[in-house]
DNA sequence: TATCCACCGGAATTTATGGAAG
DNA sequence: CTTCCATAAATTCCGGTGGATA
């Protein structure tokens, strides 16, 4: 039933961006000087998880490399400090010279100053914790790069970073991008319905539903479909039935959590098996059955068990990825549980409580 | 009601790491 | 090889919180 399943991946990026003129004219207009070579405006990018924040700098990047051989980069900058973002964009940068993790950070604006002689649009992806008045502070003094910062929640963003650079990324400079209408995913499912899949497999209404499901997130619409066209197969069915989207929808999310747990540490996999086989479990059980439990599930690893604190960041994290929750309710004692309990861990963990007297 | 207790999570501090330069 | 630099990850410290207990 898929025909080119490059259509649904997230590589993909399609000519057209329907329904985000307004934000590709006004992310165009920010970044026009550097077709010139001049330096352009800086701008942030707001909006909600899988609305195409990223999807409209590539697009519009792609355009500036097309037009002028506009230099780029897309920087993902979740959880990296100033320095290693700025070491990441001089990396990618086509001059010779390169930096490393020891390099001082102070030296860092003036390799930038000396290299980058041509306009360069820096992206901040995933730039909602990053300490971004640092980046701004490097960068001041550096008459060719740019900023385009991409965040959730544009109140935020601002309110983190110094005063002296709030004006830079207001008014024209901020691009607010809102989840789709279920008509308007409809209209960005459909070219990659008729690349990727067999024709008449799917209707428009059916399409409309989709985004009637994904709650107007294009992202998880377009890995719906996907999903929903493989259980159709699976099931012999020559058409998509409405049956089908909404397990789709549930395979897309089950596949987003999966890859997420496959990603993660050790450590975070061997509380996510706890958690999983205690479910529901109050935090002092779990700690203890994790102190019992941690000789046999840590032998011949290279990681040593952790502490308790440590512990409730690696949680914190698995809440994050949503394979785990917690109701903040029971407020001393949080119960524990796994939001999938058929997903296991990869790994092999003995959970079983260690004999004092076996050896190695 | 007063006191205690275990947990939570922010912040400071320590430890381990990798690459480069001397 | 040793020293330096920046950083990530982990530990330690500790005030806050709120349920439990006398």
């Amino acid at each position: 039933m898929i025909t080119d399943d490059r259509y649904f991946a997230e590589a993909h990026l399609p000519r057209e961006l329907p329904h985000r003129d307004a934000a590709v004219s006004q992310l165009s207009r920010a970044l026009a000087p550097a077709v010139n070579g001049q330096r352009a405006d800086d701008v942030l990018v707001t909006g909600p998880s899988g609305v195409g924040k990223t999807a409209l700098a590539r697009f519009i990047l792609r355009k500036l490399d097309e037009e002028a051989a506009v230099r780029s980069a897309i920087v993902r900058s979740l959880g990296k400090t100033a320095g290693a973002v700025v070491r990441d964009a001089i990396n990618e940068h086509p001059s010779p010279v390169t930096v490393h993790r020891g390099t001082p950070t102070a030296e860092l604006p003036d390799i930038l100053r000396d290299h980058f002689t041509d306009p360069f649009v820096l992206v901040l992806d995933e730039a909602d914790d990053l300490p971004q008045t640092d980046v701004l502070d490097m960068l001041v003094g550096v008459p060719n790069v740019s900023i385009v910062a991409i965040a959730h929640n544009p109140a935020e963003w601002l309110a983190d970073i110094d005063q002296r650079y709030r004006s830079q990324f207001d008014g024209s400079h901020h691009v607010e991008l809102e989840k789709y209408t279920p008509e308007e995913v409809a209209d960005i499912l459909e070219p990659r319905v008729r690349h990727g899949l067999e024709a008449n497999v799917i209707t428009r209404k059916q399409l409309v539903t989709v985004g009637d499901l994904v709650a107007g997130v294009a992202r998880l619409g377009v890995q719906t479909v996907r999903c929903a066209a493989e259980v159709a197969a699976e099931q012999r069915r020559d058409t998509i039935t409405d049956g089908h989207l909404v397990d789709g929808k549930h395979r897309a999310l089950d596949e987003i959590r999966e890859a997420h747990l496959r990603t993660l540490p050790y450590h975070h996999q061997v509380l996510y098996a706890l958690v999983r086989a205690m479910s529901p479990v109050k935090s002092d059980q779990l700690h203890s059955r994790y102190d019992a439990v941690a000789p046999g599930a840590y032998r011949n690893r290279p990681v040593e068990p952790v502490s308790r604190r440590t512990r409730r960041t690696k949680l914190e994290k698995l809440r994050e990825y949503g394979l785990v929750e917690w109701s903040e309710r029971t407020a001393n004692q949080r119960q524990y549980e796994v939001v999938d309990p058929q997903l296991a861990s990869e790994h092999d963990i003995p959970l079983t409580v260690d004999d004092v007297g076996t050896h190695a």
